[in-house]
DNA sequence: CATGAATGAGAATTCATTCAT
DNA sequence: AATGAATGAATTCTCATTCAT
């Protein structure tokens, strides 16, 4: 058996393995097992359990970003680009429950080697998400200002607040993941639907200048 | 030294180390050092790893919910007890990095004692949240109908709504005051003003019966 | 309350844990709960573990002893003594099963400051078994001659056969008390009864020189 | 080294430690040093302590039986059977004490699932002497009644009396193992002989209907 | 290419024992 | 006379990792 092959027999094994045990929980033992080779072969091609895991998190990150950006494709309007793309996220994330686990879970409690790889994915995912919002507001004919906080003109929207509101939307669509996959019922369509509707508002409203201050309230 | 004190040290040292290391990679050894005191003593308090987890779990969520319930002060106007206790919330997680990291991370990733714990703590303040999204659609002259789905009229929300919108919220507020903890120059009043702009524009939306469809967009 | 009386309600405690649980399960923490008085007071009292377990060996051997005693009265004919003391010692054994667990499971299964203690005691019943069998003897008219192996001659005894069965005796008592306890239905008296009929016709026959040899069986 | 083998040295290293310390005292690091093996391999091969004790009553246990059972050679005379059977067993407990130890003393003395184990052995032997005397009172001409209680008449024995016959017999035997194991001097060829004298002398009592009861004393 | 055999290092947990009061 | 507080030293068990073949 060709070594391509079973090296993705025993990256499927560790990611189920990881993402159902947790990183420090799942044994060399177990995985090997699992992928029905012996435990030396895993090490003679994965080295360690650390890069094991790093592979891991790799091959499922890259899994995501690139499901999530065939969502995402140019040429169509910038509000159907983030439903696709969010469409395609939930559910690749929905697909894929224990690559999802290791990315949300356990790549990020376990120290540096691994937080660093998930940041990347998440910035990546973030950049993309910044663009298609720039690209919204420019669509509705609001200028984005590089400056610094927010200047409460209408038709106006600062670097930080879309990026801020990006972040949000990057957070609210992790957790929805999270809560989607361990609720029965919550479809993707469904999932992506709500969060959608709640980015939308948020960015319609700041594009129109209705922000919601501490002051604007009653006293 | 009587023993409520020496257990509430325990505690600290175990929510830090739980919330830097992670419950598998924490060692009891390492609890006992930090807090000053030997292995024996604290399985003499608090009976085993498993219990001193969710010992920890339990005092941070109750520190957490008091923390939030404290900013929501019955007899102001909705939105500005949402605004408060997302203040109280952030602030509270910035000043217990270790502890947010145990409720956020920690608890999450390892089995069934622990998760239940976090989910109730979880529902606790979803159902806070649930109320006031509430409270704020009747100020502001909306009811909410008990049905199903989405009827789509003006000035009526579904129950439904209201709690993903309550779910969505608070899940971007987990999920920010991560991102919050970990970028210096995110303070808990700008994070939180983020978030409840964000908010404030879906509820507003929704409201008002402005709702994005898949379908309501160009084709 | 007077030293004495906690020093027997520790005894109580420790005979009925190390019973039960044997010498080395049996935890210190455990008596003294049990006792119903702290730790160090164990300590105080009784020094050691190990002092504590001799304390119970001697205290339960010399109860044994005594109730034995108590049973072979002199004055009456030597079957007669003899039945009386197995009775009394089978008795004894059943009222008292952890203390009967004591000396015959655990002082004997753990190292030497115990088993001698224990060694000691049932030399002390053989001694008495074997000078009732001596007098049954000549009772019967046989002489018990000094000398070393069975001569086999009629109307007489070697001492190492009135030895022999004098341990024979005791083993298969013990052995047989062992049984009782852990054998619904056996009573004392039965038990007594099949040992009695069993050694005195084992006496009868040895002392009317009708012993078995391998060859004196057919060839 | 193959695996079968040292599986062997493991279990000799732990019949001696069990024998000689008790299962509680006897650590898994002594039995591993005294194989010449790691701790790990001592796991791996016999999972823990409770199934390493195991497997050393099932061996020892086995291979007493089958001493046993090598001596009891059929076709030849019951008495002649039993003598050999007695001689087998005494030398064999001669040649492996801390087998012997393990069986008749630690075995017993530790909780369920081993006392079951042990119990199982003891019944196999029980069984093959019950027939033994069975066998041998056939061949005296005394027929066995499977009634109840002792009906005294000469030539006819109750199967209880037999089967209390046995056990005494079987119970004496491992008392007197075990004095001889610690007495100097003591031949398993001398050991037998006093036995077998002694059994062989109730039997034949038994048989001819000379019971020892209580008041067949004078009072 | 693949594995059976083997281990050093460290994990959780328990226990006999001692002080200061 | 009695105890709450505290620990050093084991003990059972697991795991990532490496050779020799």
């Amino acid at each position: 058996m060709p070594r391509a092959v079973r090296e993705q027999q025993m990256l499927d094994a560790a990611v189920a393995t990881f993402g159902q045990r947790g990183y420090r929980a799942a044994s060399m033992d177990e995985i090997a097992e699992l992928a029905g080779v012996s435990k030396p072969l895993v090490y003679l091609y994965l080295n360690s359990k650390e890069e094991l895991f790093t592979a891991c998190i790799r091959r499922e990150a890259a899994a995501l970003v690139s499901a999530v950006q065939g969502g995402v494709t140019p040429g169509v309007p910038a509000d159907r680009q983030l439903w696709n793309g969010l469409l395609a996220f939930f559910a690749h994330a929905a697909e894929n429950p224990d690559g999802w686990a290791v990315l949300s879970n356990q790549a990020r409690t376990h120290g540096e080697p691994f937080a660093a790889e998930v940041a990347a994915m998440r910035e990546e995912i973030v950049t993309l998400v910044t663009l298609l919002i720039a690209a919204a507001a420019a669509e509705a004919g609001c200028t984005v200002s590089p400056g610094g906080s927010s200047s409460g003109t209408s038709e106006e929207l600062a670097d930080r607040e879309v990026a801020g509101l990006a972040h949000a939307l990057v957070g609210a669509a992790e957790s929805l993941a999270g809560w989607a996959n361990v609720t029965p019922g919550a479809s993707a369509k469904d999932t992506a639907a709500t969060l959608m509707n709640f980015a939308w508002a948020g960015l319609e409203n700041l594009m129109s200048g209705k922000r919601w201050t501490p002051s604007s309230s009653s006293p």
